[in-house]
DNA sequence: TCTACATTTTCTAGTCACTAGAGGATCAAG
DNA sequence: CTTGATCCTCTAGTGACTAGAAAATGTAGA
């Protein structure tokens, strides 16, 4: 039975994760140490670690949480587990047409520099005027999905 | 001048998004009607669709925030400019990568399906074994960006 | 054994970029 | 004059964490 910390570094999940996994029903409560430390087995761990894979390819919490289901539940088709991967495969597919889109219209426009004064950058006026795009780039509803920024030093971005 | 339903519609930003924009600082306060409400001149209709197309592009806030000071002030040189859309640039580029191995390794747990049950079923344990991966794909910090979801109806994703 | 430091606990609140909803005022058209 | 659209402010919610406080516990070295 491992702590907290050690599963942490085991499965690369940061310490309130886990515990935020565990609240939000995601793994069982642990048992506990006299003195209220949490313990996992080896099987929580691997519970984990399979949460984790699954965020890493995109897959959002209520994802996780039917494909954990579908796992506690071994009768069950391979074919529901299959729907929802299929599904993401589609998403995915889609994202990476869209951000190739907006790559050339990006690459459009930092090449219109031509290192002058910002009152006739073209960048600026490139992005003060839809209407110049070349490609049609996304609609209001699937824009660019936006990082998360870490309050003090570098960004981090999952996409 | 146009009241805030107009500017939406014309711009295709959302009421609170744009109320929510001057709360931020992103627009000046405008003048209002003598009950309060708000109008819009051309200007601030512009900068507000300057500022929905470089959200489109993927940009912060903050990056807007900055390529506005830029803009307001025309005797800086356009390289500051630049520097933003071209790390921007970069940073859109590593997405794609990042995208497509992910497609590779989803690609390959959906194949791996033949149909049974979850008991054997490769996509669970693909997803438990992170060993497994053809690709190394993204690595804690830069795992995969979750989309937004919308309360009833189809999940929407900006990305 | 003492001390220092690391680790863990719970809790609350913050992040980003909005979005939703309540409850009320004002406006334009018929 | 009434109806319904539009607007106002305000608070709280979203997803998936992340940060910080304050206190308890564990462990390693002197």
């Amino acid at each position: 039975m491992l702590a907290i910390g050690t599963v942490a570094r085991r499965t690369g999940i940061k310490i309130p994760t886990i515990r935020f996994y565990e609240q939000e029903g995601l793994i069982e409560a642990p048992p506990r140490t006299e003195s209220g430390r949490r313990l996992y087995s080896a099987h929580a761990v691997r519970r984990l670690s399979f949460i984790r894979h699954a965020r890493d390819l995109g897959f959002e919490l209520d994802d996780v949480r039917s494909l954990l289901d579908l796992s506690d539940q071994p009768d069950r088709t391979c074919a529901d587990v299959d729907q929802i991967a299929r599904l993401h495969l589609d998403e995915v597919e889609a994202r990476i047409e869209r951000l190739r889109a907006l790559k050339r219209e990006l690459t459009r426009i930092v090449s219109s520099c031509a290192g002058g004064k910002t009152a006739e950058c073209r960048i600026i006026e490139a992005l003060a005027d839809h209407e110049h795009c070349a490609a049609p780039h996304p609609t209001p509803a699937k824009a660019v999905k936006k990082r998360r920024k870490s309050p003090k030093s570098s960004k981090k971005h999952r996409m």
